[in-house]
DNA sequence: CGTGACGTTGAAGAAGGTCAACCAATGTGG
DNA sequence: CCACATTGGTTGACCTTCTTCAACGTCACG
């Protein structure tokens, strides 16, 4: 996974001309391996960089004061894990690697570059981070609102859509790599009690969570049990429905 | 409230030069009065315009597929309820307002030609969302890992410092009408558990939230009980901190 | 072949939800 | 100006969900 990769996903829901794609294609990048549970952005740090999901995967942790942590964002390979440090680079919450991970680190100088000389980017980017705050607003709805299952299945719906792997008719397993007190975290529950809900999952035959993969044996129960409808990450937009507010010159 | 307070609060995390300044002042808007517990924006709308509030205070709401009603924001004077929908016009939450509210609707239009003129505008307003994501970050750690009268107190705290109240050391008292279903919405609780935890809070002579007005009694308390720290909210940024990617002519 | 990280299970308890009733304030039509 | 309806607030009794604590199992790796 490199950037071009990225680049696609920009266009699924942006209009870029082939300057512009070009742009995305020509941005320098330092390659970066990181272990797993390893702080690669910490808190409050000023960063000069953005970080590319090219492999693994990353998750954005906040914590409240008595230590108890949250995970309020899950990066995938392809994704941008802090698009936000371009204009606000004093990191407001820490960035780990679940699992080994590879990171491209982008410099913001370039990334500045190329939104001046193309605008449209810029709107690109930000419509990027604009989604990324849509799928917050769900994990909102999800630790506010939801019990322990439906908060589980819901979970292991949006990391299979979001790997590709969303609605199959007959059972799917992926690679991943996720322990059960990385699921508490991003859930606001205990591991205990993650633990006993993914074996409901797991004896109901809905999924399976494993060390290095996540099985999904009944997409349509699953998604039934987590309320899932995958509109809000935007990840099959229409042609027609890919947007540019500024001129195509 | 009008633009110029809008401008002031772009002007207290960006650095904008004079004619980017009168681009926003120039806004054009349509003043809309919204009454209370109205959705001036439903789900699924595309609109063709931004809301900002004048006066009052606006929720954004998500809900649950049994209809389990999760705010997931709270815009107040001032602020850009959905400045994200210039880039992504379709809604993906609904906007209600939480009391009478005055909303001042300024079409797309406007603001695209004043980003297109001024890049750096574009920048203010993508940092500006970025503000609100992190927000709605700290929001998933108050569902998700502080318990009930902890996340009441916090989001009391947010109320006040985002009112420009918060951290006096005398108690005070300003006037927000918000009711105990709309709390209990904002925080995944129920009513009847907002209602015996505020009176712990008044009991105790934290805070007291009645029909028109919140009255902060003990800042420092409340703040603990909270585990409110504000730098999230990132309103005091000091002059030298302000950012501006592009050059200044 | 030990050691550490991760997963599993049971028992007990606390936090919060549910149900149901009642109260207080405000607003409206006759 | 009053009867009544509506909305929002308050309280008690009971029950469910999830947490806490503590122990033990298991897998991978040096």
């Amino acid at each position: 996974v490199s950037i071009q990769s990225y680049l696609n996903r920009l266009l699924s829901r942006s209009v870029l001309n082939d300057d512009e794609q070009r742009a995305i294609l020509a941005l320098p990048y330092q390659r970066l391996e990181v272990r797993g549970n390893y702080d690669f952005v910490r808190l409050g740090e000023t960063v000069d960089h953005a970080c590319l999901v090219a492999d693994g995967a990353v998750g954005r942790f906040d914590q409240n004061m008595n230590g108890a942590r949250q995970i309020t964002a899950i990066h995938l390979a392809g994704d941008m894990a802090d698009l936000q440090s371009v204009v606000q680079p004093k990191a407001t919450t820490a960035l780990q690697a679940l699992s080994p991970t590879t990171i491209l680190r982008i410099p913001h100088v370039a990334l500045r570059e190329a939104t001046a000389r193309f605008p449209a980017l810029a709107e690109a980017l930000w419509r990027d981070c604009m989604v990324d705050s849509g799928i917050l607003s769900q994990w909102v709805v999800n630790v506010g609102r939801r019990d322990a299952r439906a908060r589980l299945a819901h979970l292991l719906c949006e990391i299979a859509t979001r790997r590709g792997m969303g609605a199959r008719p007959a059972g799917v397993a992926f690679p991943f790599a996720v322990t059960q007190a990385q699921l508490a975290d991003a859930t606001g529950l205990t591991i205990v009690h993650v633990n006993r809900v993914l074996k409901g999952l797991r004896m109901d035959g809905l999924a399976a969570v494993r060390r290095h993969e996540i099985e999904i044996s009944d997409w349509e129960k699953l998604a039934e049990a987590g309320e899932f409808d995958d509109t809000y990450l935007q990840i099959t937009m229409a042609p027609e429905d890919r947007l540019r507010i500024l001129p195509l010159d």
